[in-house]
DNA sequence: TTAAAAGTATACTAGTACTATAGACTTTAT
DNA sequence: ATAAAGTCTATAGTACTAGTATACTTTTAA
């Protein structure tokens, strides 16, 4: 489970689209502004939001004052639905991984003591990214801040 | 955490060399018979012997009748510990890492909430792959062999 | 004492993934 | 009509992966 660039930039780009703004009935944000504010390159982040887009996780709006916005709320958006998109499969071997499974080289798979193990660690991660929503991310940043004191 | 074929195998043959075998004195094993036994190029294992036994898990006797064996006992020498010499850190990100922190490019790592979570994910991580020995793995796959009545 | 077995060490390579960058195109508000 | 914004595809440099290849050293046994 190693987190790439895209799979970083595309996370915090998620978890600001989450946080709450200003009541408007659609809180569209431009992909500059995200760049910006996550020191991100703005044409790199086009491709990872359009990667959430296809995947059905963003919506988008065209032409002047357009942007995107979550396609749910959320509370129903997981770490681990936007981890997938951009970085694949949760487990570090495919043989363990419950969404793309193919088999490694092992002699005997039931009883190989390595893939054992490797399936605990891929329960572990996808416990905790499964678990967690945007909104989770967003409450907890919010906590830190205060206990904090800042802003 | 993904884990390369370099620390698969490594960690296969790690393994292989935890088992129980004659109580010899000097329970040698070479390349070649891992290499057969795990269906791994000898080469390539022979890079990542060499690896290990650099980072002073494994010790070697060279010429006619040598090979490899562990350098403690099977139940001193954890998979964290062969994972991090042939892939690296466990952490998925670096800015997370124990072992080999380095910052990334978030805005603020006090009050970043993606950091915080792949915290959580690096720990659960560490805590399996630190607390589990080559005894452990070598245990647990007699007990499924027995569970499905084999060998 | 010499040949063969075994590990040591380094260099090289083909393929793939990662991290972008670039440019042309489409849609929409004003 | 124009400018703002997203869409789509191609490309490029770099690093990593999974090996291969080759030459060398140490040790044992005949």
């Amino acid at each position: 489970m190693r987190l790439s660039k895209r799979g970083e930039y595309g996370l915090r780009a998620m978890i600001v689209l989450a946080e709450p703004v200003d009541k408007n009935a659609m809180p569209v944000v431009q992909i500059k502004e995200i760049a910006q504010r996550e020191q991100i390159s703005p044409k790199f982040l086009e491709q990872i939001l359009l990667a959430l887009k296809n995947a059905g996780l963003l919506h988008s709006k065209m032409g002047v004052g357009g942007g995107y916005y979550l396609a749910r709320s959320p509370r129903e958006i997981t770490l681990g639905q936007v981890f997938r998109v951009l970085d694949g499969p949760v487990a570090p071997i495919k043989c363990v991984s419950q969404m793309s499974y193919e088999p490694c080289g092992c002699p005997d798979e039931q009883t190989c003591g390595l893939r054992q193990v490797m399936g605990d660690v891929r329960n572990a991660i996808a416990d905790i990214l499964d678990n967690t929503s945007l909104a989770d991310v967003v409450k907890r940043q919010s906590t830190v801040r205060k206990k904090l004191g800042i802003k």
